[in-house]
DNA sequence: TTGGGTGCAAAGGCTTTGCATGTGA
DNA sequence: TCACATGCAAAGCCTTTGCACCCAA
């Protein structure tokens, strides 16, 4: 972390890209192509996590004068200043994705589902996290400032497709 | 997963190395110096999470002609057999540590507590992921199989030092 | 004896970095 | 103009793989 100003934009501000060319300048960045193409990528597919190299792929659709280090800088940058989110599914590849907590600003990360089968993720909120931290503070004295929860298991179409549960 | 048989092994076995050693036989695998120092490593170190290099040198201390690939090659044995726990942190380390589950085989993973200030990593046991699993289930008929909980905050030396939670 | 295991070095694969060039403010 | 940003290629870094030698069974 560089130490972004990350909380100089108002809530009135009515347009995702706006939002971000005022936290662009505010920090002292430049807006460039690359940087919106990139955050708009990311913003069209919400739900979706990509990988450094798809973002680099699909950017390139518009862009095709892009480089893959320009990709890896920018996810960087919109990571720090918490425009994204990082998932890590322990196959080798980053995956991002545009970030819930851009829009409220108090919630925490929501929690994932991989399914083992067609690889798809799906993401729910749940607040059963909150006890449990609280339980923590208080048999352990640790304190939860963030939390990320996966949880590995075959989705609804693959167990109707493969007929049974016990896969 | 090379279809290894893991329940070979009674729970009569006296001896965590000798149920090893019977576990590579069962399976047709040879018993090696190099694996049996390996699995003692980590034996030796319940609940630290030990890098493949960090395993790699407390071997050396015992057995300077080992290399680092043997390390790669005998973790990756020593997860297909479930005797070894992966935990990824994000910070670019695959972890391992020896495995709650070679005790008591119904039980899920436990959940860790990273502290943000020192490094360290706690264990915790609980139980209301499976509420949240059952929940899951109904709602949306996703079927959890396993589960990966981290939970990213302050611990409570760190705290102390300080003087305050507001780190 | 002999096929699996090991050590070494090289290769893989994702990500970062150095550097000269380009460009937004 | 000029510091920041970009593109390209090279380097970094963790991990895996190829291959000849070794050794447990």
């Amino acid at each position: 972390m560089h130490g972004y100003k990350l909380d100089e934009i108002g809530d009135y501000m009515p347009d995702k890209q706006e939002q971000f060319k005022a936290l662009l300048r505010t920090n002292g960045l430049k807006i460039t192509n690359q940087r919106l193409a990139i955050l708009e990528v990311l913003s069209n597919r919400p739900g979706k996590h990509l990988t450094a190299e798809e973002i680099y792929e699909c950017v390139r659709e518009d862009h095709p004068e892009i480089g893959l280090a320009t990709v890896y800088r920018t996810i960087l940058l919109l990571s720090e200043l918490n425009l994204i989110d990082k998932l890590n599914l322990g196959d080798g590849y980053a995956r991002y994705e545009i970030s819930a907590k851009s829009c409220e600003e108090n919630s925490h990360h929501h929690h994932h589902l991989i399914c083992l089968d067609c690889g798809n993720i799906y993401a729910f909120q749940d607040d059963l996290l909150e006890n449990l931290e609280e339980k923590i503070k208080e048999t352990l004295g640790f304190e939860v400032k963030d939390h990320e929860v996966k949880l590995f298991g075959y989705c609804k179409n693959c167990i109707e497709k493969k007929g049974g549960t016990d896969i």
